[in-house]
DNA sequence: ATGTAC
């Protein structure tokens, strides 16, 4: 007998959990809706979209994902979607939800997703777009010489052996600086300064670490990529001043994660999790939202070995912004790359915030949803205080991407989107779009285009993802983040 | 996202 075509989904869409009640939306304003409580739900459901942008309940489980994640042990306050929200595994991309740590509150891998970390970095350089002219090209040339796209192997460093692969989760990117690769002030512009606490190499199997050997400084494939852009319009002078951006100028952007080595930690988690909920007397309306309480020998392993995958998610793009720096000395004579900032957008941390008027110690997820601090909070670094953290939001390729600050409003945990948000699945967009016509066209509008496969391309169409000047503008209109600046590619290396 | 199933 044979099982292809048997997708996950429905092999774990008979479940005997809690049940899930039907999706009902009530408009609050034109950007925010709200999911009453009903059935199992603890916490309402609130979405953040404009009537445009709202996924369409019968095209995509997402909405009812909200509702699912709205039932988990712990969860305070409401169950969240950003305007880019679509469906995942279990918990919605676009999704976030926090626990109450003391109050049995649970962690769960599909609220973090299988790219651990992924996320993104922008450096900034002191080149405007006239002057690097014509050398576009032959910096492209380097930049795929230099950096490691697509499925499988290739790295830019290797660890020694075990003994290194483990400071590399223990200690991320400040392990990459203290190895020569990068500078003091690169982790500054890291988010906990490259270096997410907790982490246990132990809790990480030896095959994800195998896996893991040799990724480090690597693309992967998918919606990953590095893109030189050109910074397009700017919204917020004050702010764009102050995060060292101006009309013209030259950015790179990198989104990457923690590769085969993250999947292996989120699968093997999942799993060992899936065993453990009954003895909590957890139930959830869908298997994929496998839980346990934070405080439990199962959730404490989960979160040092997912902090152990973020660390490799920071060295990675550590690495991948060194190998950049080298491609930018060889074709354009400057290596002058400064960090605007480096953020996770997969990740669940332990953060103190306000429930009910009170400190409270929360295991806030983020899946597919951007950490995004408002001004003034205690762990920006000081340039940055004044202003808020960037957010760093990239477009579906070929589009724009965009730079935010937190705003001090910013209710769902100080927390935004993360990227355009897709709206075709992979499979549908490669039946409908030519990835060889896709690189033509792009090519016609002036993108120097470098990919892997014309597949991975044709999954990637623009077409298949909202419109992401759209969904910042809910964003901002929402209240959840500010808009500094409006980056286009010019160059894009793609797995 | 991913040695696109082990």
């Amino acid at each position: 007998m044979t099982v292809r075509g048997r997708s996950t989904r429905k092999a774990t869409r008979v479940h005997d959990g809690r049940r899930a009640a039907p999706v009902q939306l009530v408009e609050e304003t034109p950007w925010r809706w709200r999911i009453d409580r009903a059935g199992d739900m603890r916490v309402p459901g609130i979405v953040f979209a404009s009537r445009q942008l709202l996924p369409t309940v019968a095209a995509d489980q997402s909405l009812q994902q909200v509702v699912n994640v709205a039932t988990l042990p712990g969860i305070v306050r409401a169950s969240y979607a950003m305007p880019d929200v679509h469906w995942g595994y279990g918990f919605p991309i676009g999704g976030v939800a926090a626990t109450d740590v003391a109050d049995n509150g649970a962690v769960s891998p599909g609220g973090v997703g299988f790219d651990i970390s992924c996320g993104v970095r922008l450096l900034v350089t002191p080149l405007d777009r006239a002057e690097l002219g014509p050398r576009l090209a032959a910096l492209m040339d380097q930049l795929e010489l230099l950096i490691p796209k697509g499925m499988g192997k290739g790295a830019v460093w290797e660890p020694a052996g075990d003994a290194e692969l483990r400071r590399v989760l223990t200690e991320g990117a400040r392990y990459a600086v203290e190895r020569g690769h990068g500078t003091a002030r690169d982790l500054e512009r890291c988010e906990d300064e490259g270096v997410l606490a907790g982490a246990d190499p132990d809790a990480v199997s030896e095959r994800a670490k195998l896996r893991g050997l040799h990724q480090i400084g690597s693309l992967g494939s998918g919606n990953h990529f590095l893109e030189v852009q050109v910074v397009d319009r700017v919204y917020d002078e004050n702010v764009a001043v102050a995060f060292g951006l101006h009309p013209g100028q030259v950015c790179v952007m990198i989104h990457s994660g923690s590769r085969g080595l993250g999947h292996q930690v989120c699968s093997d988690h999942v799993g060992r999790m899936e065993a453990a909920m009954g003895r909590y007397g957890i139930h959830v309306p869908d298997r994929q939202l496998a839980c346990v309480p934070v405080r439990s020998p199962e959730g404490e392993a989960y979160l040092a070995a997912m902090a152990a995958a973020a660390n490799y998610g920071r060295a990675n793009r550590q690495l991948l912004g060194e190998a950049a720096r080298r491609a930018f000395a060889r074709a354009v004579g400057t290596d002058r790359l400064e960090m605007l900032y480096d953020v996770s957008h997969n990740l669940a941390k332990l953060e103190t915030h306000q429930v009910g008027g009170r400190p409270c110690l929360l295991c806030v997820h983020r899946k597919g949803a951007t950490r995004a601090l408002p001004p003034g909070h205690p762990d920006l670094p000081p340039a940055l205080g004044p202003v808020g953290q960037p957010v760093l939001v990239p477009g579906s390729m070929g589009t724009a991407s965009h730079v935010l600050a937190g705003d001090p409003g910013g209710e769902a945990f100080h927390s935004t989107c993360h990227g355009a948000g897709r709206l075709v699945s992979r499979t549908v967009a490669r039946h409908r779009v030519s990835g060889s016509a896709l690189r033509r066209q792009l090519a016609r509008a002036g993108v120097e285009v470098r990919a892997g496969s014309d597949r991975g391309l044709a999954e990637e169409a623009p077409t298949s993802y909202k419109d992401v000047d759209a969904v910042v503008e809910t964003v901002e209109l929402a209240g959840l983040a500010r808009r500094v600046a409006r980056l286009v590619p010019v160059g894009v290396i793609k797995g």
